[in-house]
DNA sequence: TTTCTTACA
DNA sequence: TGTAAGTA
């Protein structure tokens, strides 16, 4: 059940309120992130941010990078350079 | 300067 | 949703 009351899709959604709930940031700041690279969730035809379990698990991870001391532009280096090392290693590391 | 909150359209 | 003003 998600909370528009929708029986449960493939992969939960969620919309920037209930995606700042479980961040535990605000709705503003998590509009922040999105204008700084840090995520880019999916929208609706309105233009509505609907965010996936990923994209709050990311979320969880800039606040608590954040939380470290390290600016929005340090949390992006840091997020993607650990994606590029799980995606090498999952692929293999002779490309690059 | 950068981040986050509050307020308006 | 997007932008502006104010704060630490």
């Amino acid at each position: 059940m998600t909370a528009d009351g929708r029986p449960e899709p493939d992969r939960a959604l969620y919309t920037i309120s209930v995606a700042a709930e479980l961040a535990g940031i605000s709705p503003q700041a998590l509009r922040l992130y999105e204008q700084r690279g840090l995520l880019s969730p999916a929208r609706t035809g309105g233009g509505t941010r609907l965010y996936s379990d990923n994209d709050i698990a990311r979320l969880r991870r800039i606040s608590s990078l954040a939380e470290e001391g390290v600016n929005l532009a340090g949390i992006s280096r840091i997020l993607d350079l650990q994606e590029e090392n799980t995606r090498l290693r999952s692929s293999g590391a002779e490309e690059g």
